[in-house]
DNA sequence: GGAATATATCAATATATCTTGATGTTTAAT
DNA sequence: ATTAAACATCAAGATATATTGATATATTCC
């Protein structure tokens, strides 16, 4: 039950389901990318990322000081049914600054 | 995405993930059932039906005095999908008090 | 019609979650 | 080594959600 509660509650949010919609769009990016591209303040993306992380749907790799955010796979039934319907999801989806290649400072 | 999120928050609760596990497999049951098999004070009921039905997992219909309440089927493929995963948890169920029959007095 | 049952809704409080700005921690560049 | 970038975490305030008891609305039975 606690982690069935954990998986939804990490959905119930617009702000994780547009970063969700936002990485599986781009694959993986690191947090400085989201913050450019989605307008989030960075301490906001962390905890929301954290969520998500926990939720079971991305996992995290370092890259020297970069955290590559990206949807864990292979995702479990569930989850990749998660995903899908939030594949179908009219969501207006801003475009990717990524400025990590030409060495991001925020 | 607003329905997206009314979904996944009316799963965002064990109590209703307990109700909708306790209709699923019981079938319909009025409100005082519930209350009865649950142990649970009416309101507390009523609003995460409510919540439950504008999830749009559960259906009421409207039997003399009693509002019976089921789920809903059929069931679209995503909340289908969310019910098979909550038939997976380890739930502890309680027994069915079915007092309706006898003539509900709470 | 009047009393009682079943349910819905409201108001107040308690609890959890989200946002922001500040503060740590690690890594990279000089 | 120092400085700065990238990220995580914390504390405080704001917002949302859950619980309870009280009240309102049907409906049934007499």
């Amino acid at each position: 039950m606690e982690t069935f509660i954990r998986t939804i509650s990490s959905l119930n949010d617009e702000t994780r389901v547009l970063i969700l919609r936002f990485l599986d769009l781009h694959g993986g990016l690191c947090v400085c990318d989201l913050q450019q591209s989605l307008g989030m303040i960075q301490s906001r993306l962390s905890r929301h990322l954290k969520i998500l992380k926990d939720g079971g749907f991305l996992k995290v790799e370092r890259a020297g000081a970069w955290s590559i955010y990206s949807i864990r796979s292979p995702l479990d039934r569930f989850r990749l049914e998660c995903l899908e319907e939030i594949r179908c999801l009219d969501i207006e989806l801003p475009l990717l600054k990524k400025l990590s290649d030409k060495g991001c400072k925020i």
